[in-house]
DNA sequence: GCAGCCTATCCCAAAATGGGATAATCCGAA
DNA sequence: TTCGGATTATCCCATTTTGGGATAGGCTGC
């Protein structure tokens, strides 16, 4: 895993993710699919294994149904 | 450039950075100090040449003290 | 234990990054 | 217009990250 991708900061934007994707009842192969990805993608950004940039998370928080909002003000400082 | 940077979306966002941080009064050099990065982390960013994670992001926004959503929202579909 | 679903990891060629040094541009003053 | 400092872009290239199909590993209920 890329050790840029280690904070704190960063774990807590994984998490959220994840419990988010999760709370939607949506498997990563779902999210995937939503994306034009494969499965692979979303376990590797979701395991910190890949970084998304902002372009991609607001593809993602789009495929999540969610507001990018919300996840970034869990992440201020 | 990275291709995967050569959206619409993307060349938005770089716009925007790039506005914002002259709307600021503030120089590549003066940005890429707040950050503790060189001046060239922060042409590359602006210029497309290197994306930009979410958690840079939100220290590129710290750095020119702007609200991260509002840049967001602009970029929406 | 087995079946099925879900997620993590492998592999490694190809692509992206880091950052000091240097080139190129911009711009106001003389 | 020319000069000079300030600002921004580009070089270089070793190192790091990525892409994604295949496959291994896990978990759950039966």
């Amino acid at each position: 895993m890329p050790k840029s991708l280690r904070s704190p900061r960063h774990q807590r934007f994984l998490a959220q993710l994840i419990s988010l994707r999760k709370a939607k009842g949506l498997t990563q192969e779902q999210v995937a699919e939503k994306l034009g990805r494969p499965q692979s993608f979303v376990a590797k950004y979701e395991g910190g294994e890949r970084r998304l940039d902002v372009v991609e998370f607001l593809d993602v928080t789009a495929a999540l149904d969610t507001d990018p909002c919300e996840i970034l003000s869990s992440l201020q400082l």
